[in-house]
DNA sequence: ACCTGAACACCGTTCAAGT
DNA sequence: ACCTGAACACCGTTCAAGT
């Protein structure tokens, strides 16, 4: 892995986010990734203008991990729920990165590849442009809280014992007043852990999807006078 | 301020909340926090385990501060609508505390007494348990991810000119190729800062609240065959 | 019980210097 | 052009000690 006297760029962030993954967030430092290589940790600051510059690339190299699937004559939410799902895909890989990406969609070249798409189709849907922005944004950021948000999900790769931690989230819910918390108790188990991450991620992505398929589509912004029954 | 002798930890945490909203989290640190009460570091560890027992402590002083509307008799949409309105409006006042939420909903008192609300409503919307629990989640994780996402969101409040901020991720927009981004270049504007934040979080809990009531009860979970057309 | 002080192992980053 | 080394201003945290 270390490349012995010149350093590589791309190494650099194959390694970043190799790190990232293991450890988390908190195990991503410059002068990890520079040890790895045996280099001074000043060395990487002939590819990265500064720490932010080396988490642009990390959240640039995830992006570009996204498998975009080529447009077809299918209705656009058909095209969207697969583009969708392939973003997830590419997220889940990564969950301790998936933080870095939410601020930097527009900021990369294969962020904005994937802004294109998701504009394009929500145009097909009819969609204003103001109005395709303001979705598309939300849509990409319900899904990345996704991953976020997935019941069970450990700190980090060496918390190792994720279903022991969802096992002692268990034991402290079910240990609540089931008087002042009868619900929550009753859903310790679902809250917990995922019974299944497949059907979690598959509905979340369904419950985006209808959400934008439902809205109105170009209300007047307040008053509900002009047009009506 | 700065309590003279004896700590206070409400007044600490209120402290390190107030460092958040000035500086982001990477202003907040316990020696900070210390510093602003005129004591030591180590003194905070009386008060809190360790550092990541400061964020719970901040992470919970934000749930406190959502006002959960009292259950009436209207529908569970227009109350989860109400209930979710509350939950962003705290969210908003903090917007770089939001982060710390997101996974600690179910460990503070505050946050129970939420997702309890949740909870009830989800189930009165006919959803059973396990599925409730998992629509809950995914709910209270895209609304925190709206205001994660909003539009020409300034870093830290230091960073002052989110205008300026704002103004330039549009020019950097306008200045790609209009031939491979012509999505993009056309939403520019949008793109890079919201005309109203208002309309961005009102359509962002309309997707939220559409989503759940447009989505199948509780369908059999692969085979779509024996209830048929 | 509550707080301090010195010390340790980490950070990111600047600057001057080496090849 | 590319990398190093020493130094600075920060972290969180441990440990022994003060009142």
């Amino acid at each position: 892995m270390p490349a012995r006297r010149r350093l590589d760029r791309g190494d650099l962030v194959t390694t970043a986010l190799a790190l990232v993954d293991q450890d988390g967030m908190a195990g991503l430092s410059i002068r990890r990734v520079a040890e790895r290589h045996g280099a001074s940790p000043m060395a990487l600051y002939r590819y990265f203008p500064d720490k932010n510059g080396l988490d642009d690339a990390i959240a640039e190299r995830l992006l570009s991990e996204v498998g975009l699937p080529e447009a077809d004559g299918r209705a656009w939410y058909e095209q969207l729920r697969d583009l969708l799902e392939e973003v997830l895909a590419a997220l889940r890989r990564h969950p301790h990165a998936v933080e870095l990406v939410f601020t930097r969609i527009l900021t990369s070249e294969p962020g904005l590849a994937l802004a294109e798409r998701v504009l394009a189709l929500l145009a097909d849907a009819g969609l204003s442009v103001e109005r395709a922005a303001e979705t598309g944004t939300q849509a990409l950021c319900s899904l990345a809280a996704l991953v976020l948000a997935e019941p069970g999900r450990a700190e980090s790769r060496e918390d190792e014992d994720s279903e022991a931690a969802a096992r002692l989230k268990r034991a402290s819910l079910l240990a609540l007043s089931p008087r002042r918390y009868p619900h929550v108790v009753a859903a310790a188990d679902a809250l917990a852990s995922c019974s299944s991450e497949d059907v979690f991620y598959r509905r979340g992505v369904d419950m985006i999807i209808t959400g934008i398929r439902g809205m109105d589509p170009d209300p007047a912004p307040a008053a509900p006078a002009s047009t009506g029954p």
